[in-house]
Formats: structure tokens, sequence, C-alpha cells
DNA sequence: ACGCTATTTCGACAGAATTCGAAATAATGG
DNA sequence: CCATTATTTCGAATTCTGTCGAAATAGCGT
């Protein structure tokens, strides 16, 4: 995970859309979605939809499998572990934490 | 949390220069950094890096305090949180999870 | 091959984002 | 009050995004 690639998710999940769509993927589970799935309870327009879910799918946050002439649509969920732990990662690492008193057990000088 | 927050709060970060901001405030702890601190590790113009730290805080990801002449910024902890949990909460509500055996082994995937 | 359904690509448009320098404001110290 | 430093606002140029409908493509069943 580094800086570029953190953005470019961030920016994928930062349309409200894309947001829906990532997220309905995220709790449909391992069977994920189809497209058409996804359009139904969107209500948008397959053209929208195709758009967004190739952001989505750019950004490495989802994955697609074709099953006959639908696209099975799924949430990529390491990618959205390691997006959360680069977010948290490396939290207070120059400075104090907030609800710790010192850092005791950490080198103090780096 | 709703999605509208979190989407903005995502479009913020979906903007590298905004990511290193945050991730330099993350790291600083509760101490935070000022907008001249800022500048200097990312010696960018102050105009653009006060017009990011303005989206920032418009998110609510971060806060400023005065001291004298300059401003402190501060990562907004428990916002991360909410929205990390946002991220990964109802993971699998609809269908059936990954049965993954937390393979540790390989962190590097994007 | 043909028709049917699912999905994507194309082309266009309005609106929003990013960036910068110059000028303006805020806060302190002498 | 004036000088100095810190930060923001303004205005403008350029680029990017989100959206749509129409047309194109892909895969399957017959």
């Amino acid at each position: 995970m580094n800086l570029e690639i953190a953005a470019s998710q961030m920016e994928s999940l930062g349309n409200p859309t894309r947001l829906r769509i990532y997220r309905m993927l995220v709790r449909a589970g391992i069977d994920g979605l189809p497209v058409g799935g996804l359009q139904q309870r969107l209500e948008i327009p397959a053209s929208t939809l195709s758009h967004h879910c190739k952001k989505l799918l750019d950004a490495n946050l989802i994955t697609q499998e074709r099953n006959g002439t639908t696209l099975i649509c799924r949430a990529n969920y390491r990618a959205m572990s390691n997006l959360i732990g680069y977010l948290a990662d490396e939290c207070c690492a120059d400075g104090r934490c907030e609800d710790t008193p010192t850092r005791a057990s950490e080198a103090a000088d780096t």
C-alpha cells in the first residue's frame, strides 16, 4: 500500500453513488451481485453504473467475474483491509497519543 | 455516520496532497502540527495548503486551534475511527462471509 | 445465423476541483 | 502605530468528474 493507491481508492469511494455500490457489495459477501442487480437497487442508467463500476475496478476495490451474460461484482476485502490499515497505521508515530500518558515502550527519538 | 458524510470524507482523502497532510497529522499525534510546519514538509504554496486544510476541516477530518499567530492542525481521531468503522460495518450482512484462514504472510497486496 | 438480454463504449455537456500568485487579513512585539 | 510573520481569500486558468442517451459489443439459447 502506498499513498497514490490509497488516494485513488479513497477518491473512488468519495462519490456517493460509488460508495453505495461498494457498500452493497461489501454487504453482499462472497457471492457478490451482478451488475444488473446493482442497477435494479440503485435505479440509475446502466451506462452510469458501468462507469462507476469501472472506477471501482480500476481502483482494485472490486473484482468482476463473468457468469454467462451476467457479470458478478464482488468487494475486494483484502484491499479494504489494507486501506483501513493504511489510514490508522503509524498513528501518533511522531508524537504522543491521545489517551496514553507517554509512549515509554517506544523510542522517543526517531 | 451516514453515506453523505462518509463520502465527503473519502473524497477529501482522495486527493494525494490532502492524504499526505492527513497522514502527517495522524502521525503527529495530539500535539498536531502548525500550518507552517505542514508547508515546510510539503513544499507547496501556502494558498494551496490553506485550500486543502479547509477541505479537511469541512469534512471534519481535522481540527484547528489557534496558538498566537500560528494555527495548530490535528487529526480528528474520532472521525477516523467512525469512517473506518463505516467501511467495514455490515460486512457480509446480506450474504456469506469469506472463510479466510487469516494469512498474515502477505500484506503487500495493493 | 438470429434474436435476446446484459453490459460497455462513445460523445457531449454542465459543473466541480486543483492550482497558482497577488492581495488581504490576523496576531504579536517593539 | 508600525513592522513582521502566519495564514487566508480572491480571481482566473486549466483539468477532472458525473451524468446521460444512443450506439456498440458480448454471450447465450434456439
